[in-house]
DNA sequence: CTTCTGTATGAGCATATAGTCATATAGTTA
DNA sequence: TAACTATATGACTATATGCTCATACAGAAG
């Protein structure tokens, strides 16, 4: 159903996003707050909380209260999967072309 | 490195769209020429066209030419684990939700 | 009550994306 | 050569995205 696939792709969306993916490799370690997590991507408080919220609407992030702080941490560990995979085509992908430049 | 999240964000927005997601699922099944693929999605054939340049670029499709045709395929099955993560990560969230719901 | 800390949000801007229609190109076939 | 088939691309439009600056808001501390 188009619903359905409509639906994949937003989940992936959420993942395909360089400040993102940063925070996703950040958050591997454990859950954070917001206020860790700005400084330790150097990204705006303002654009991070932004991303924050991207992923947690779509699933990809859980967060949770903690006193006055709100800490964030990877919901499924299927998006850390997603997340290697990305990088596991891009190897295959370099060494390809790493191959072609060693035959010229 | 910053270059390395670009990329690796490269590779799941390559995959991380309706219509591409459609395309991959078809070809699931072996290549495909483009004047299969795009009565099969629906989609206009310059539409199609655009998406699978946009695969194939980024590393998701092969492209191979057989006579007048080109066929595509998928390059590399971590593509079609991503697509599937995705589907695992819906499911999860979509069943959390009617837990909720029951809940009510 | 005021101030401070942590987080979210409105407004605006520049750029990217997905789609359409029309056209270009390359290789067949008549 | 002309017409046809398969695929790609230019030009355009509408919408989405990522970012910034400024501001809002909630709870804690003074």
């Amino acid at each position: 159903m188009d619903e359905i696939l409509t639906a994949r792709a937003e989940i992936l969306k959420a993942i395909a996003q360089p400040t993102r993916l940063k925070i996703i490799e950040l958050l591997r370690d454990g859950e954070r707050c917001v206020c860790e997590i700005f400084p330790a991507i150097a990204e705006e408080q303002s654009n991070t909380s932004r991303h924050l919220n991207i992923m947690q609407n779509n699933g990809i992030l859980a967060r949770r209260k903690e006193g006055t702080k709100i800490l964030y941490s990877v919901k499924h560990p299927e998006a850390l999967e997603i997340a290697d995979l990305a990088s596991a085509i891009l190897k295959k992908e370099i060494s390809g072309k790493s191959n072609l430049l060693q035959a010229v």
